[in-house]
DNA sequence: GCACTTCTGCACTGATCGGTGCGGAAGGGT
DNA sequence: ACCCTTCCGCACCGATCAGTGCAGAAGTGC
């Protein structure tokens, strides 16, 4: 992705044709984003696009990097929460925001990227069920730590909470998906934690 | 879908076709499963699935139809328990099972069949779209007679608790394509009850 | 100005997509 | 035995898939 200092410098800016193609896999999905539909509207021909990143798995390994590092950042914002609580509670309001963003895709490029696919898509499922998991044991070592700080009881199981915490985003991204209102996903949020640890 | 009285009667099975076809969609989604992929586990060839079933959307309507009425039967079950938490547990439970079913591919063919996707698979997107909403609308009323029987209080809303549930479920759905094991699942059914009504 | 490198648009590759026309084979009603 | 209907395997349809070869244009360093 780094360009050569000699010759011809390249007319387009690749981070901003990153984001769209971003945008196209978020709401398409890997095997519904067509390399027309992408360059389409990355506003670049297939040739600069297989030059800049290599061929659409690169690209959405890279699309989702950037997704990781934008729309999700709000996770280690919420890793780094003083108690367990906090740590659920920004976790879970950061996913019910990034999954109703106005002008941009509804749900979540995580889980509607990719979930069930055919055996050209195969590799991005499992780029994502990696990055998924990834994910969930970030919480799950968040969980651990808070357990060793008092900050969870010494019977609490970091394994169970850290998926019960990710299997409500998961829901909510199902749920932004099927068209549930910002405010519909942060009352489900709220439900989710109202008793606290949820075991 | 019905056959004619007069003339060469099918050779094949058209429900154990549906059958298998549903399982291709189920483990690699509408737009992931090709008519080739299709024809082949259904044992027919691409003229015989055309005239017995229209084509792969009415194919795909079909099969969701048969999930409905075999994978995901205990919904309706749930819906005839006597409290509204016996509900809720039967509902999950049974996602539970259905998610992690031996044999059968592991996740939701209602999730993970369409969830995003490209100008093809609108249609596919929209069907499971209504699917999964309709199964939570049919929670909701369930729960709005409980709470005019008493057994919800006065203030619970059946819109949120429906809500809460079906998130669950959803979750439940994408951490099965990701790998997570039945008692994995229990657990997170079991703590997303712990406390009752969720608000 | 020259040489070098890379960019870009176009046309093209073989493969596969969903869907069909055709002709022969085969069963049921009379 | 006849006819009629339907089934079914094969080859084929135009369209689209991801990915590439080519040739001309254009910017950079000397």
């Amino acid at each position: 992705m780094e360009k050569a200092q000699i010759g011809r410098p390249r007319e387009f800016d690749a981070e901003e044709a990153l984001q769209k193609a971003m945008v196209v896999f978020w709401e398409q999905g890997y095997e519904g984003a067509s390399l027309a539909d992408l360059t389409e509207r990355m506003g670049i021909s297939r040739k600069s696009m297989y030059a800049a990143f290599g061929n659409k798995e690169e690209l959405f390994r890279k699309a989702l990097q950037r997704y990781s590092e934008g729309t999700v950042s709000y996770a280690v914002e919420a890793l780094q929460a003083e108690t367990a609580r906090e740590v659920a509670e920004t976790f879970l309001g950061g996913s019910v925001r990034a999954n109703t963003r106005p002008g941009c895709p509804v749900g979540c490029l995580g889980v509607q990227g990719a979930l069930a696919v055919g055996e050209a898509g195969r590799v991005a499922r499992d780029i994502l069920t990696e990055w998924r998991n990834g994910g969930q044991g970030l919480l799950r070592d968040r969980f651990e730590r808070a357990v060793e700080e008092g900050d969870l009881p010494a019977g609490a199981d970091p394994d169970l909470i850290s998926r019960y915490v990710m299997t409500i985003a998961n829901g909510m991204a199902v749920q932004a998906a099927g068209g549930a209102s910002r405010e519909d996903l942060q009352r489900v949020a709220d439900a989710a934690l109202r008793s606290w640890p949820p075991a």
